[in-house]
DNA sequence: CTTGACGGCTAATCGGAATTAGCCTATAAT
DNA sequence: ATTATAGGCTAATTCCGATTAGCCGTCAAG
């Protein structure tokens, strides 16, 4: 990994940890092994490193929501995928879910970031906003709205279907950021919660 | 308002909205309408004040809590103001919890300011975990317990009740503090949410 | 070989931010 | 009336952090 790389790297670190305007650039250059001035061989400023990483996370962010269709655009076309939907495999969407925001580093970092802030910066706010509620509860609500025109789950608001299945991730997710050790926990609550809804909106008997 | 409950009331916005290390004495000072060498009048430091502020919350949440059973020592014992519980009742109670989180200045100030620290200082995280997701849905479980041992609501593990009944609330709320022109959407999907909730869980129809 | 750019370093600059020193006024208690 | 205290101000101090200047070794291309 080049020099630049690992100060994007670190610096996201950083930045998860303590927020922008409290890591020094004298930080970020003794976690990545040179002296201060030398940062300013790669970035202009500080605030270009910041740009650097927010750029790149946003990058990421429509890769994968476009393989999801996550960005809100067709979607509903091919349900092939869920012709078969089952307890188990309503139990790995919301914890492959949550494991994927929990476990992915660069996810939780910038997670970290963002919410550290997102009062702070209006469009970093609503860059929260977008990837951790608007987003997954409009493409969630998408594929309940398919489950549900195929007849394998009951249910007539969507929307509201999303919002109490993926609420609890979120919330979860929250605690999960703020004590690691909590993790445990919060899968077992996770999976309860799953099969309570799956008992609920569910058309099969077991 | 003495000066320096002014210096509180000031320190409290700017560090809900900045955080505290980006926030300078001398902006809390011209807030107050004095100089920042004042300041030192009334506090011996810049992180007195943070303190101050963090002792008066908790100060506050106690009372609150302590009015509420929230803390998670006794209750299940006086379970009689819950003796009829209905649609209306329930949506009353997650509006009204959704609304006093919201409103009260203080509280929705001093929950920003936790949001935006708690990562850089562990305790701080460990409260907002406590003030929003352990004993919130602490307490709620103990009021399901009551009202399904009443007869007055079905179904078999209160904490997932609460988790289920609460996550919404919580989610809709850092969304709302991020973004304040959606309260009204967020007021209407927890409406939805907490019928839908009545319907699933309530005993009687209608 | 030699040259230029890449990337590191030390030393300096420059501005800003917390805090302290010391002064002054008003007011309330003696 | 006197005086002590509370609370404000200006000016200074001190420290720290971002950035710049300018030097130097390495290494690949010519």
């Amino acid at each position: 990994m080049g020099t630049k790389e690992k100060i994007l790297d670190v610096s996201l670190e950083l930045f998860s940890q303590k927020g922008y305007g409290n890591v020094y650039v004298g930080q970020i250059a003794e976690a990545v092994g040179i002296k201060a001035p030398s940062l300013y061989k790669h970035f202009r400023s500080k605030r270009e490193i910041f740009d650097a990483i927010l750029e790149e996370m946003q990058r990421r962010y429509q890769e994968t929501a476009a393989g999801l269709q996550m960005n809100g655009q067709d979607a509903g076309a091919d349900g092939a995928i869920f012709q078969k939907v089952s307890e188990e495999q309503l139990v790995q969407m919301g914890i492959g879910l949550f494991r994927y925001f929990l476990h992915d580093e660069y996810v939780r970092k910038f997670r970290k970031m963002l919410t550290i802030e997102q009062f702070a910066d209006k469009e970093l706010g609503a860059l929260l906003t977008r990837q951790y509620v608007e987003d997954p509860i409009e493409y969630q609500a998408q594929i309940f709205e398919m489950l549900i025109a195929g007849g394998l789950l009951k249910g007539d608001d969507p929307k509201i279907m999303a919002l109490e299945f993926y609420s609890p991730i979120y919330m979860l997710l929250t605690w999960c950021d703020r004590d690691p050790k909590k993790e445990k926990e919060a899968m077992g609550l996770l999976e309860s919660h799953i099969k309570q809804f799956n008992k609920q909106y569910g058309r099969k008997k077991k």
